[in-house]
DNA sequence: TCCTAATAATTGACCGGTCGTCTAGTCGAC
DNA sequence: GTCGACTAGACGACCGGTCAATTATTAGGA
């Protein structure tokens, strides 16, 4: 089929737009038609990509942390950092991005986890596989860190992640209503630069 | 006159309902029907309380954090407890009862952070003022646990009572898609039996 | 103490708009 | 001609918000 490969680029168009239509205005507030238009694409083909909205929030979802894991992979494979300071510059990199765009959506993990993590089933499992992953990442960044010696031994990396995360999440949370960066910042300051340290 | 306390009486049974509704399924998902029907009052009078659906949530915000900022305040006034040992009385407290909810809704400030925080002008205000007051009692708290000396000294209690904070409303998202008290157990462990300890 | 008239309060039908979804029909490829 | 992919527009439901009509309340004159 030779329109199987602009299907999939029209695929993808609509959960770029999708992500940050969703990370903007949130999943009830997001309208399919204001998706459809920005991409143009007609509105009667929708369903030919996605079987529902909350098919396609779910998917959504995947196609947002992809590039996150990503670039913290990349961080994590540059072989002059350990694994603390790879986790720092990640996570500066993030919070240089925000100021640019300012301060507004914030994470789409924590806003539909928050909005309809437990009301569509389809959503909670795409978030928890989602969160999981992340997860993992950064408990591996905070091992690595351990084995080298600048990360403290007596506090497990698996939760020593999940604090970064859910901290995280919530300074997210702060940064929008207060429309400053300085959570974020605090966040990495007690954590990363004073408590999970050796 | 003499129906001004019937009126106010149904104002609060509207926001007793409103909060319910709004934590369970979101400020757009939430229809203003629903909640008029809920506490049975016909349609047309709801703007005889609120003059729209968004400073309704407003106030609901207001009406939601009272009661846990008399809670949080009472937990301080036991002179048997320090500073410290209220907090974790008033978060195993807190855990105890999500258990009966069944991990549904969280903590509406989150929500609302997430989801209308950065579009709804009247709202964010709403929540940074309930946010600002609730954080000041944590901070309150931490104060005096460090002049008695349970809690150290080294970082400020501002800044702490916000990593709190943070990582509980990052805590009660994680426990919305698993499903489970084990994030909001882990905050408590990490940061008030470790992290903040003198 | 009534009856009436003026005033205030209450309310359900209704508005324009938008939602997610579906189907009947178009159109291009073979 | 056949078939499958695509799409325009309709559909019913529901949204927040409004308003004319109804009901309740009050005040004053007899």
């Amino acid at each position: 089929m030779s329109n199987l490969k602009p299907k999939q680029f029209k695929k993808d168009r609509l959960l770029d737009q999708g992500v940050n239509l969703l990370l903007e205005k949130g999943y009830h507030a997001t309208g399919l038609k204001e998706i459809l238009d920005a991409v143009q694409i007609p509105k009667g083909s929708f369903y030919a990509y996605f079987e529902s909205k909350e098919r396609f929030a779910a998917e959504a979802i995947y196609h947002y942390i992809e590039p996150f894991i990503l670039r913290l992979t990349g961080h994590l494979q540059n072989p002059e950092r350990d694994g603390l300071a790879a986790l720092k510059a990640y996570y500066s990199e993030l919070i240089g991005e925000v100021v640019i765009s300012g301060f507004k959506g914030g994470c789409l993990l924590g806003n539909l986890m928050g909005e309809i993590g437990d009301t569509s089933p389809l959503c909670r499992d795409a978030l928890l596989n989602a969160v999981a992953r992340y997860c993992e990442l950064q408990k591996i960044a905070l091992e690595r860190g351990q084995q080298q010696g600048t990360v403290r031994l007596d506090r497990s990396a698996k939760s020593m992640a999940d604090l970064m995360l859910n901290s995280w999440q919530g300074a997210l949370l702060r940064m929008k209503v207060e429309q400053s960066v300085e959570p974020l910042k605090d966040v990495c300051n007690d954590l990363l630069d004073d408590y999970f340290k050796a």
